[in-house]
DNA sequence: AGACTCCATGTGATTTTATAACATTTAAGA
DNA sequence: TCTTAAATGTTATAAAATCACATGGAGTCT
């Protein structure tokens, strides 16, 4: 279980290199405790959806998974993923990439967050980090109007630092 | 052309009252300007399907929209539809809420921003504002690993004033 | 005018994404 | 063990978006 310190510091992304396997044991691991501590049922088709998207540094469409998830013998229909996904989205193990119409594993589970995503646009690989947005021109919009934000859809769209890299050679 | 000027001043928003004549009859011609003064061809489906969205206060889907395209008997296929909201989107005319897989006339064609949005769960109203990601822990986060922003999607979901208002009765 | 080119639209089919409706099974608590 | 709630299985369908290729229209150069 020896793993690079450069990369557990809680670096914001997704972008920078790390141990996989124990990215995914890792992951699967925390939502096995997030669920017995809440009294939710962590079944195999949770389980290897998140282990699916734990694999991917990247945000995987619903199909694309259930293709996995066929391989795998566990269920074979669309439906069988969204529940998946909607499970591990609702209890913050996942989030979509609405721009994307994708998802991808929760690089911080259990922390309550708002979480905002860096997607690049060349090579689809997807950071997660947080935003405030409530705390910027939003928030006081919001909070002028009357407006309640329960939840904040952030996603910036652009080129990450490997592609940025590669342009310039 | 009167216009209360409560409403005129820049809200951020359209969630207050206003006339609705007016903000058809301007949409458009303020397209109509924009795209004279940029060699782009404001042709009767575009026109249409920006005069469709101007009409409404809220973020319509690309099949509401075909649906009163062929009112109008204006092109039926979707491919009609979405070719026009394209060039909207492109030329900052319409935006996309990516939330809603819906689309919306933008409140300040011309104007370039950085648009911001806050959907209503409740009654489905969207309103405009603008944000600027690239100044809060988004843009910081983006600038220290080397992430290049070109564009982003800020959504915030929640419930509007008029609803809030409704719930409190 | 004629020919050329670019851009936009028209048409038909298909792909991709997501949900509905209902039966069956499994897990957890009284 | 009985009951009930939650999860899965199965079939079908809806909703959103794009592809491929043909046609038409506006400008421009000669």
């Amino acid at each position: 279980m020896t793993r690079d310190p450069q990369v557990k510091t809680n670096s914001p992304v997704g972008f920078a290199r790390h141990d996989h396997k124990n990215c995914v044991s890792e992951g699967l691991a925390a939502a096995e405790n997030w669920c017995a501590s809440n009294g939710l049922q962590f079944t195999p088709p949770r389980r290897k959806v998140l282990e699916i998207l734990l694999q991917e540094h990247r945000a995987l469409g619903a199909y694309k998974i259930l293709d996995k998830l066929r391989e795998a013998d566990l269920g074979s229909q669309p439906i069988i993923a969204y529940r998946a996904l909607d499970f591990l989205v609702l209890n913050g193990l996942a989030h979509k990439i609405e721009r994307l119409n994708a998802f991808i594993a929760c690089m911080h589970p259990g922390e309550s967050h708002a979480p905002a995503f860096m997607i690049c646009r060349l090579c689809d690989s997807v950071a997660e980090t947080h935003s405030s947005p409530a705390k910027g021109a939003l928030g006081e919009t919001a909070r002028s109007i009357g407006f309640q934000i329960e939840r904040t859809v952030v996603e910036a769209e652009g080129i990450c630092p490997k592609c940025s890299d590669v342009a310039n050679v």
